[in-house]
This record gives C-alpha cells, sequence and structure tokens, in this order.
RNA sequence: GCCGGUAUCGUCUAGGGGUCAGGACACGUGGUUCUCAGCCAUGUAACCGGGGUUCGAAUCCCCGUACCGGUACCA
C-alpha cells in the first residue's frame, strides 16, 4: 500500500530498514525483505542500495543524529534520565494488572535533581531516556483511513526513548527519521495506531509538523487468528515457492483491503497504480483466503510468457526427479511449450509436475488392474480401436506435432469404425493408462518429443507411444 | 483490567434513510469439451444483538457483544 500510495501521487517510495534490536536484525531479515520487496515488483526510488540525499537509511548508522537530538530534548526539559532497573518495572507492572489498574510507568525519575541525575551518571549509573509526556490532554490525528482518532495523555506512561545502552527506541527514531527524511505520508498497521499518540508527542517536543498517518487493518488467517506459521505460508518467500506469480499474489493483496468499488478483480500494479485510493481501503482485518489467490494467479498463469512459465516451473519438475538442474537447449525449448498448456489448468506452479504425470510415468500393468479401466478396455470397440492405435503407430512417424496426432487419430478412427468420445478415451487409455487427464492434442506431441530425448539432454526418460501401444496390449493380452 | 479500533453471504467486498441488498472467490446443479481446467447457464448464502431518532434504519445515535490491536529499555 505504501507503493501504490507513492506511485498514485507521484511520490518517493523509500526503503528504510529499522534496526534498533539487535536481536531480530540480522544481515539475512534485510536481504530477505528486498528480495520479497523486489520479487513482488515493489521496487523502491530511494533507501537501502538505492541512495538518496537524507541517508544513511539504516537507523544502526543514524545514532549520532538521533544522540544531537535527544540532547536538544534534554536540555529543553522535554526528556529525563531514568535509572529505573528493568526489575523494578516489571514488578511495579505486575503489581498494577494484579490490581487490576492499568500498568504505567509511574513517573519514579520524573522529578528528579539535575544534581542527583549527575552524580549517579559520573557514578557510572545507567540510565534510560524518557519522554516527559504533558498531562491530562487529548492528543488526536485524523487517520487517512479512519478518520479522527484520539487518546487520552493519561493512558499513556512516560515512554522510553533512549535505552540505557544509547539505543534510541522505535517510536523515537522513527519520529527523527520520518521529520529528517520528509516523509509525506506514514502508511503502517494498525498495530501502531496507539504508538502514534506517543509518536505525535515527540513531534511536538520539537516543534515539528507531523506527516499523514493512514492505519491499515491486519491480515487473519482463515481461523480468524493472525496469519501465524500454523496456517501454512506467511511470508511473501513462501508464496513464492509456493509457484504463485508475484503478480498474482500483489494483486490479491490489494484486493484484500481495498476495493476498486467497480468489482474489477484482475488488477495489475500498473493499474493499482492509477487507480488506488487509501481513503477507499477497508476498515476491518481480512481473511486471507487462498482459493482466491489460486484464482487469482490462475489469471496471470494464462497468460504469463511461455519461457518464463518454463522457467519458473523448472524447480518443481526437478524436484520430482525428471529433469536435472541443466537441461539441453531442446529440453528447454520442449518446456516452453509444455508448461503453458498445462499451467493454464493449474493453481500454481509447484502443480505442475502433477499434471505432467502421465508424461513422465507409465504402467500399462498397474492401469489395468483398476477395474473401471480394465472393464472399458475389454469392450470389443475398445479393443478394435487398441488394435488399430497400436498397428497405425508402428509404422507411423513420431507424431511430434498436434496435426500429425489428429490425422493419426482420424485414420485410426475409420479404421476401428470408432469416432469421438469412445476412440480417443480408447487412446488415453493406451497412453497414459489413465481415464482422464490433459488434451491429447497436447499430451501425445508432449510425449513423442520428450521420448526423443537422452539421458544427455537432463530429462528423464519417457517411453514413446509405439512403446506404451505395444506394452498395453501385451498387458491386455495377459488378461484374456 | 484499561485504552484504541472494527462489525454486510463461508471468504473478499459494493452500497448506504425507501434496493428483489449487487459483484467476485468457494460451493451445489445442468450443459459443452477426448480433460480433474476452461467456458455457458443456474442455484444456495449476509446487513452481530438490543434500544433510540424517523412515516420508514442494514444505513444515523447510544448501549451491549464478539473479534483485532496496544498496554515493553520489540518493531
Amino acid at each position: 500500500f505504501n507503493w501504490l500510495v507513492a506511485r498514485r501521487h507521484g511520490g518517493t517510495f523509500i526503503l528504510r530498514v529499522e534496526d534498533t534490536d539487535r536481536e531480530r536484525s540480522t544481515a539475512v531479515s534485510e536481504e530477505a525483505i528486498k528480495d520479497d520487496l523486489r520479487w513482488l515488483g515493489l521496487a523502491w526510488d530511494e533507501g537501502i542500495d538505492a541512495g538518496g540525499d537524507v541517508g544513511p537509511y539504516r537507523q544502526s548508522e543514524r545514532l549520532s543524529l538521533y544522540a544531537a537530538h535527544t540532547d536538544q530534548l534534554l536540555r529543553a526539559g522535554h526528556a529525563y534520565r531514568c535509572f529505573c532497573t528493568p526489575e523494578m518495572l516489571e514488578a511495579g507492572r505486575q503489581a498494577a494488572l494484579a490490581a487490576a489498574r492499568p500498568p504505567k510507568y509511574p513517573g519514579t525519575c520524573r522529578g528528579l535533581l539535575p544534581l542527583d541525575v549527575e552524580q549517579r551518571l559520573a557514578a557510572g549509573e545507567r540510565a534510560a531516556v524518557r519522554l516527559r509526556v504533558p498531562a491530562d490532554r487529548t492528543v488526536s490525528f485524523d487517520d487517512l483511513v479512519r478518520g479522527t482518532v484520539s487518546f487520552h495523555t493519561d493512558v499513556i506512561g512516560d515512554p522510553v526513548i533512549v535505552r540505557a545502552d544509547g539505543i534510541p527506541a522505535y517510536n523515537y527514531a522513527v519520529v527523527i527519521d520520518d521529520a529528517l527524511m520528509r516523509i509525506t505520508h506514514v502508511v503502517r498497521g494498525e498495530d501502531h495506531i496507539s504508538n502514534t499518540p506517543r509518536q505525535l508527542l515527540v513531534y511536538e517536543a520539537f516543534g515539528w509538523t507531523p506527516p499523514a498517518f493512514a492505519h491499515l487493518s491486519l491480515v487473519l488467517g482463515p481461523d480468524h487468528a493472525p496469519l501465524s506459521k500454523r496456517h501454512g505460508a506467511t511470508s511473501v518467500a513462501e508464496f513464492r515457492a509456493k509457484g504463485y506469480l508475484p503478480e498474482a499474489l500483489a494483486n490479491y493483496l490489494a484486493l484484500l483491503g481495498w476495493s476498486p468499488g467497480d468489482g474489477d478483480e484482475v488488477l495489475p500494479l500498473s493499474t493499482l497504480a492509477e487507480r488506488f485510493d487509501l481513503g477507499a481501503v477497508g476498515h476491518s482485518a481480512g481473511v486471507f483466503d487462498e482459493a482466491k489467490l489460486a484464482w487469482v494467479n490462475r489469471h496471470y498463469l494464462k497468460t504469463a510468457a511461455p519461457g518464463r512459465l518454463a522457467d519458473l516451473a523448472r524447480p518443481y519438475l526437478v524436484q520430482a526427479g525428471w529433469l536435472d538442474g541443466a537441461p539441453s537447449l531442446p529440453v528447454s525449448a520442449w518446456l516452453s511449450a509444455v508448461v503453458p498448456a498445462v499451467a493454464s489448468s493449474v493453481d500454481k506452479l509447484s502443480d505442475v509436475p502433477d499434471r505432467l504425470m502421465q508424461v513422465f510415468t507409465y504402467d500399462a500393468r498397474a492401469a489395468l488392474a483398476q477395474e473401471h479401466i480394465r472393464a472399458e478396455a475389454i469392450q470389443p470397440e475398445a479393443r478394435a480401436v487398441v488394435r488399430a492405435w497400436s498397428r497405425a503407430l508402428a509404422d507411423a512417424p513420431r507424431l511430434n506435432d498436434r496435426q500429425a496426432f489428429r490425422d493419426l487419430a482420424k485414420r485410426v478412427g475409420a479404421e476401428a469404425g470408432a469416432k469421438g468420445k469412445l476412440l480417443f478415451h480408447t487412446i488415453r487409455l493406451v497412453c497414459t493408462g489413465a481415464a482422464d487427464g490433459l488434451e491429447l492434442d497436447v499430451l501425445v506431441p508432449a510425449i513423442e518429443q520428450a521420448s526423443a530425448f537422452t539421458p544427455a539432454d537432463g530429462i528423464a526418460r519417457v517411453p514413446g507411444c509405439r512403446e506404451r501401444a505395444e506394452e498395453f496390449v501385451a498387458a491386455l493380452e495377459g488378461l484374456s
């Protein structure tokens, strides 16, 4: 949504890394975020790796900036040193909770004498810095999605703005950054809505004009609980791994919480960038529905470039053991023809191998062991087709294209006196050992082409139609 | 507990003082196709509860309930 707001209004989308929590901020997590954003197509105009004139864009590299501002606040009396230990604070919190009172910093160090502070500091005592929150005030702001939101300062304890180790707290660092980076719109999750009054107070202490705020609802899982690991994929990277197209995920996510108003559902990023409107964003939390994501994905799967689909599907075929990492050029060409043909009937790319099962595996005996297949195959009409088909294949060239298959099917039909469903269904049985599957126009040429490859091509061995027919006939005769 | 937010089909939503409350996904049924896809047709399904204002409330107001968030020297 941040990206869309920036695009829609000709703004600048900035990627800033908020890494003041050293535990959670690793090079790996930063890289993951950048990968996700890039994959989704949400390029940033300014920030990490992109540069810009209000950097640095990593909070851990802006520490001196924060320190200078803290001095200013301390001198002006808007902030003060706090010597309370985490243990003391925690005990106070527990006591308050037990007494059914709101847990709030009691202001223990609020009125410390400057001399005392000097002495304790000189003695090596560690101190955090707290913001002095004015009493009995209502702080309110006009949220771009929710309208006016107000908080009373009496429920806000003086927040720590700089920890005892000198690292600023999130609520403080973002204000300085947003002001210095001239941020106009802060669009974030509603988990930040109650942080906003604290931040507003920091703007006020500095005499700065705050940016516009917009708080978005969170996304819930199907059980209505916040999205978490047990709901399966919860990160962009996981959806990518499952074979969803980035444009589909972006499209779906935009629709989760926002609607164009006219019922349009398929909206690529470029269209979204023109039509998105923060004011039309919904106020309630959305439940993530993977079935709908899949539906959107299918739309994009149908129009994606063949080569791209082939490339994206390759890892799944490798995983299935049918392809090695570096297939030959002819195999790549084959994939570019076959993958798009199946991709249009699949929810996501990881389903492709399943759809291609009949190309790579064949077992006539096992097929005929299934009652319904056997019953169908032993019908005299079907046997006639089987015979004609295998005879025709014996001296036919490879059925490398759709037309060759159709011609042969026609000949076989004429010879066996069969057509339509009976004809094709029987051929399907012989070629795949199954009663359903891909359209034979597509499947048969795919099998034939694949059967011509050698192990050097980096693809598993695929039995051709002739071989399959022979095996089927043998298995059928074995039955009777 | 306290503070804040939210509430229309199972899900995403449109609408908004008078509508047959519309669409999409999913699901059911029928049709088409050599296909579990697609396409066509068709069906089931919703305004959280209670008060108030009003000729009239799903829509405005209040209360309640439920859910979500916050209540950190996390972000």
